[in-house]
DNA sequence: GTGTAAGCGAGACGGTACGTCCTGTCTTAGT
DNA sequence: ACTAAGACAGGACGTACCGTCTCGCTTACAC
């Protein structure tokens, strides 16, 4: 374990860049540790220093390098301005720019290695849900028993999902999950049940 | 293009049985065409003849034909119990059986190969999500004009979520995700709007 | 350990061309593993499956090709007529042609791999002893009792001291190392021994 | 180039005795600057100032501290008496102690590395022939314009070449190699000439 | 029947990437 | 200034897979 004071900022960054640049270039299977040390002129053994995991390491602080340029929005009053906000903030960010092939990259290289998914879990999944999580909480439109984690769950779910499956999310589509998720379905019409003669 | 009539059934079942034993035992990423290969006794050779697209390709068919021996629930009448019962499904075989860690390795797979998430596409989510596409617009409780795939994502899209990231998925948690879809999140109180006083 | 009947022939040539290519060029350091199968537009791999020591393998088996174009002399009658026309053939391969580094480079590597020196002793000091050893046991001047190992250790020796150490070496030297080693060296006078009174 | 005269001699110390203790333990290959450096808890820095030419020169220099321990014999008359006491005086010193094989390392290393090959010269090969040579040139048995060089390669060529091919070499071969170049090889009889008739 | 065109086992092949090791230079602190 | 520690660029190592290919052997359909 190396000493992070030692550590030379100019290589972190040069890594870090030849990272992301690779990655806009050809997506993720274009990305390899020999071409990210190539490109930012850097032996191998000092990329493997400081990401021991490897490329999936590399390519997750270089996205979440970049993703910290885009703060997160200060939406307006009650729960459905917070969810909507952050809804539509998160199809800003990841159906508009390429970090959402990215995002989708580093999902499924989590799928077949441990490491990496925890690493995503701890300094990507968490850290966006944890001040959305609380900020939920604190409306008083939530009952202080609700389950906020299921109401996150329920609203971003399906703007994961349909990034991972390749199929277009928009502002529209946020608008609706939210809309849907906080007032049930819309148009559901009561069954005619057995008894109702 | 080879001759299907002149397939060796034997050796199809071979290949999909390897495939299947190595990822049983070591999970997505202890697979590889030369592995599958060794273990049905098989020459690399005709892996590609039959699954040009590789490993991915192998595995898909045999996760599929794995999954065909769970047949889709016959769910009682409504909406929700439709939808109930099909979350329940999904749980029994993804999160139950080594079936879930595959899943989530073919939709990683698919997020760097293009051909991958084609084929997921066309032979897993479309054949499933049809029936159940088919199921709900038939019920008297959805309006003609309704987003029948909003609701389907809103009731999946969390299943697969909670897959993806490592997190447990429960018969509960189906119910609950359920009954918000088409209620709305539990509890939620009217906001007390700015201008009520 | 991989079928030899199955070896592409055009591989094996091209590997050995590549080794003996980079060695001329700069000599026993300039060649690596790496280096011969870019030259010979070969995998790594491939290399590894016929030559599993590496570098040192891959060098001699070159450096034997090559060693092969040059017979071994048809001498005249006689030890020292037999020996005079090996050294000099020794000369004539190793100090005036890129053999002789090479041989050194080999030799050298011998020291530090337990391997390459087997295959130094089996594959080219044996098979070139063998001859001289069996030529000069024929020879009537010698008695039947004489150590012929010896002998040769004596004439071959020098030669191969003068090439490891870096001195010149050359047709004279070699001759009068022959007539050293069969007569004595030249111009020794008995010594004026302290009991010949 | 560093002043030696603020070396700090516990530091060169604890360089040789590292790199002769990594030598013993694991022979020539084992060595590396990084172990010696460790070994001796001195950094690379350290051991690249004072030994500018890497592994070479340090283990050179460590050799040559151990062999410093074992004088040269003091000879009793005559030419003989003199070769046979340096040969065996070699037997001893490097056929029965780890020197042996840290010379033929460094040999070895000499083939591929122009200054180690240079300072074995200077500071090995050179100092022991040159004290043997003026002895030998003092001896009466010598002819005044014989060739001393010659006389010298004769004798230990044979010691360092069956080192260097890893035959055993005692005290009986090299009294056996003095004999046949002092005296001619033994048993050698003239040749029945053609026109004995 | 027999040829001839596949399927097939086996595995060599050119490549790319992996993760480790060592070299020789350079930087940072401590003395 | 010399030192200990060790980061750094570079580059070789030997391995694992990939997807293509070339062999013989065996099927089985066509003539």
């Amino acid at each position: 374990m190396p000493d992070p004071a030692r550590r030379n900022p100019a290589v972190h960054r040069a890594v870090l860049d030849a990272a992301w640049s690779l990655t806009a270039d050809g997506g993720w299977q274009a990305v390899s540790v020999d071409a990210i040390a190539a490109r930012a002129g850097v032996g191998k053994r000092t990329v493997y220093r400081w990401w021991p995991a490897g490329k999936a390491a590399v390519v997750l602080e270089a996205f979440l390098d970049r993703a910290r340029a885009h703060p997160a929005p200060v939406p307006g009053d009650g729960l459905a301005a917070l969810l909507r906000a952050h809804a539509r903030h998160f199809v800003d960010l990841y159906a508009r720019t390429e970090l959402g092939r990215v995002l989708a990259g580093l999902l499924g290289a989590a799928q077949a290695d441990e490491g990496a998914a925890a690493a995503l879990q701890v300094h990507f999944f968490e850290p966006r849900r944890a001040p959305v999580r609380a900020a939920a909480a604190a409306c008083a439109e939530l009952p202080p028993d609700a389950d906020v984690d299921l109401l996150l769950d329920l609203v971003f779910a399906p703007l994961h999902y349909r990034l991972l499956t390749g199929r277009p999310v928009d502002h529209a589509y946020a608008d609706r999950v939210v809309a849907s998720v906080l007032g049930g379905f819309p148009g559901i019409r009561p069954r005619a049940s057995a008894g109702s003669g």
